[in-house]
RNA sequence: GCCCCCAUGGUCAAGCGGUUAAGAUGCCGCCCUCUCACGGCGGUGACAGGGGUUCGAAUCCCCUUGGGGGUACCA
């Protein structure tokens, strides 16, 4: 076979999917894996659903997560126009051929009719198939009604005996009896291709090799067959990908918000993560590597590692990778896509960023998640003093004020705050005092955090907050627990 | 309703006629430890059901059940 070329084809609905994303993903890796082209071609035949700004999104997406094209609107290439609105005379010039060969047909049945047929269907509990009422006209009748100007769509006619088969990469062998296919429309009345019609010819034309896209085509497929055989075309070799489910087990929506690419990275997932994570959503490298990079996706990818069933994208995991990816940032990296986050709650303060990433970097699975760990650090909560009572820790108020007492003796005194001098006379403190680290250690941290359970301990916590405000909510400590 | 497809733990999944049925995630426990997290160790949990084929089926065939997709002048 000559060079791979594989297609996405997105009709800009401004929002991408997490199962168009991972369409787009196994097209490139189909490409890549093969030394091949990617092309981007976009499919919006559907002047109703056209929407304003909807081509950057796809753009804007592809661009971040590093899945580049070889060929689009933006960039050209040698089988352009790579938009179908701008294509429409060559789909005249193809659809003109069908009618000469007699596998297509003017149809000039209204809407209203066609409704009428569907209804009567329904009531008769029989599936609805298109009765083929033009079927069968005659040349001149046809060029009668053209001539008065009706209205009319083009049709594909479909043989009404035998069975189609084709084959699939991920599904096999698929035969389904011609009997069963409609007559579907090929061009529509505003002269426009349906994607029936479109995604032939254009794939045909564009010389792609592999058309790759979700199972909910797969059904059409006999269709699109009898069209390349109605043009003596190649058959490409089709790869239907299994779907992506929502946890309750339905198709992936756009009301569902999570769902698509730019919420999840807006939320705080990295994009390798969430490429890492889509990919093993219905492929499978049939080894125990889980940590894949773009390249070793392009690397390692082969369709046979790809499954039929439907996948139900787990959030629960995608957490888990994203917390992976963030753990292998190193520390300077977690701070740059941090800070937008340390700075939501902590307005007031003034604390070391590094202090933070520090703090937070193995403790972070999702970055919108950090300002929720940090709303101690400007104000100290009001807290219970129960909070003094760990039973491991054999902690009680009665002690606690005690050894908070101590404790602000001995920080009081020190001239250079720093992680390692406050370890130093805490762990002075605790030896002198002769008792466990957490006697002093769990008494300073509740009362300088007011929280059951904080990013990092005592010492770290003082080292953020300062010796001034460190001492201010020890007093507090101590307040509280005196006037119990 | 009709057509097509799918079916291994809650989830992602390996397996492609002979395995103690991997691994990951989740959950639980233990260790580490000043809480939490990280890290380490261990545990829980699956071949949807029924018929065949075969010396032998998670693997092949059929039926049932369940799930998904399609059934548009949407893609």
């Amino acid at each position: 076979m000559g060079e791979v070329r594989t297609r996405f084809a997105p009709s800009p609905t401004g929002y991408m999917h997490i199962g168009n994303l991972r369409t787009a993903l196994y097209a490139y890796l189909i490409a890549k894996s093969n030394d091949g082209k990617f092309i981007l071609r976009i499919e919006d035949t559907d002047q109703d659903r056209y929407v304003e700004g909807a081509i950057d999104v796809i753009y804007n997406t592809l661009k971040i997560v590093g899945i580049e094209h070889d060929e689009g609107p933006d960039i050209g290439g040698d089988y352009g126009p790579y938009i179908q609105s701008e294509r429409k005379e060559i789909y005249q010039k193809y659809i003109k051929e069908l009618i000469d060969k007699g596998d297509a047909y003017y149809c000039f049945c209204s809407k209203e009719r066609l409704e009428n047929l569907r209804q009567e269907s329904k009531n008769k509990k029989i599936p609805f198939r298109y009765d083929g009422h033009c079927r069968n006209l005659t040349k001149a009748e046809v060029e009668e009604k053209l001539a008065a100007g009706e209205k009319y769509v083009i049709r594909q006619k479909v043989p009404q005996t035998g069975t189609t088969t084709f084959k699939d990469e991920v599904f096999g062998k698929i035969t389904v009896e011609n009997s069963s296919l409609d007559d579907s429309i090929l061009i529509k009345s505003d002269g426009m291709p349906t994607y029936n019609f479109a995604n032939v010819v254009d794939d045909h034309l564009m010389a792609i090799t592999h058309v790759v896209r979700g199972s909910e085509y797969l059904s059409s497929t006999p269709k699109y067959n009898l069209l390349y055989k109605a043009f003596g075309w190649e058959i490409p070799i089709y790869v239907h990908l299994p779907l992506i489910l929502r946890e309750d087990g339905k198709k992936l929506s756009k009301r569902e918000g999570d769902a698509s690419f730019e919420d999840l990275y807006r939320k705080g997932f990295l994009k390798e993560a969430i490429i890492n994570y889509i990919a093993l959503l219905g492929w499978s490298p049939g080894t125990e590597q889980e940590l894949f990079t773009l390249d070793e996706l392009i690397e390692n990818f082969s369709i046979d590692g790809l499954s039929k069933s439907p996948a139900i994208f787990d959030m629960e995991k995608l957490r888990w990778m994203n917390g992976e990816y963030i753990r292998k940032l190193s520390l300077d990296e977690f701070k740059e896509v941090a800070t937008p986050y340390f700075k939501k709650p902590i307005k007031k303060r003034d604390v070391d960023y590094d202090v933070l990433s520090r703090l937070l970097h193995t403790r972070t699975e999702v970055l919108s998640e950090i300002p929720e760990q940090l709303d101690f650090v400007d104000e100290l909560p009001d807290y219970d003093i129960e909070l003094y009572t760990h039973k491991r820790m054999k902690t009680n108020p009665e002690n606690a004020l005690i050894h908070l007492k101590e404790a602000y003796k001995v920080l009081e005194e020190l001239e250079d705050w720093s992680f390692d001098s406050i370890h130093d006379s805490l762990m002075d403190l605790v030896k002198k005092l002769g008792v466990k680290n957490g006697q002093v250690l769990w008494p300073v941290r509740v009362a300088l955090s007011g929280k059951q359970y904080t990013p990092g301990g005592a010492i770290e916590l003082a080292e953020l907050l300062g010796k001034e405000e460190t001492l201010k909510r020890i007093k507090i400590g101590i307040e509280k627990l005196s006037s119990r």
